[in-house]
DNA sequence: TGCCATGTTAAACT
DNA sequence: GAGTTTAACATGGC
């Protein structure tokens, strides 16, 4: 999407509607300075302020839809030259500096990214499980519970290990792979076949083992969880 | 066709 | 006040 909505930049919005919960008519004659992300939040910078937009689970966007659409606009962009929309996403707006708010360094696809701070935050919570703290947007912002289940599996981790009783090579690879698997995740996705690179998530059978596969929700997340008791080793 | 889920926040609880 | 649970959001996929 960031990709996608460059050539909104530097434009100006002339028109601003839609539900959402804040004052569009705000943004009406602002130009748009830049797009950022980190993580799951997408951002769109204005002179004085920022309009952070989050997808939640069903959320979505168009660009330069020729009719009007049909679903339920949470937010409409309009420029000289195109239009964004936004669908059922959580929108707010953010004052003051954003390298105040934000940590780049969490977000796993940033070129700020920092592996050395993601071991040092992961040391500070050892009493934390893997599956918790893959989902720790503090430390892994992006991750969500597909890479979770996949990065688990890749790297052979039980989701129940608990942080400070894994080996330091896998938490190494943990932290390496937690980024790579979403630069993969990204490349999968825009060739519209994420689906077929799934070894763990929403699988049946381990794809090592062909063995059952165990679904649980475990942790302080309680998200679907999926493992192999076989290949996936728990330290605890 | 009904149920579930790629996520987060805030209110309502204990 | 801290921690936990629930509700809300609202749609595509299976």
């Amino acid at each position: 999407m960031k990709e996608l909505v460059q050539q909104f930049k530097g434009k100006k919005i002339l028109q601003a509607e839609g539900n959402a919960k804040i004052d569009p008519s705000d943004f009406v004659n602002k130009k748009i300075v830049d797009f950022k992300s980190w993580g799951k939040h997408f951002l769109i910078c204005l002179p004085k302020a920022t309009i952070r937009i989050h997808f939640l689970m069903f959320g979505s966007y168009s660009i330069n839809e020729q009719t009007k659409p049909a679903r339920s606009l949470r937010l409409h962009l309009k420029f000289t030259n195109g239009d964004l929309y936004f669908y059922t996403c959580s929108i707010k707006i953010l004052e003051g500096d954003l390298d105040e708010i934000y940590d780049w360094s969490a977000d796993v696809m940033n070129e700020k990214w920092s592996a050395t701070k993601a071991i040092k935050k992961l040391k500070a919570i050892p009493g934390t499980l893997a599956c918790d703290a893959l989902l720790n947007q503090d430390i892994f912002s992006g991750v969500g519970n597909i890479i979770k289940n996949e990065v688990l599996f890749r790297i052979k981790l039980h989701p129940e290990s608990s942080i400070g009783k894994i080996p330091t090579a896998v938490i190494k690879a943990m932290v390496k792979e937690a980024r790579k698997y979403s630069f993969d995740f990204l490349k999968w996705k825009k060739a519209f076949e994420l689906k077929k690179h799934w070894l763990a998530h929403t699988k049946k059978m381990c794809a090592r083992c062909n063995i059952p596969l165990i679904k649980t929700y475990p942790g302080k997340t309680k998200r679907r969880t999926f493992f192999c008791t076989d290949c996936q080793i728990k330290y605890d």
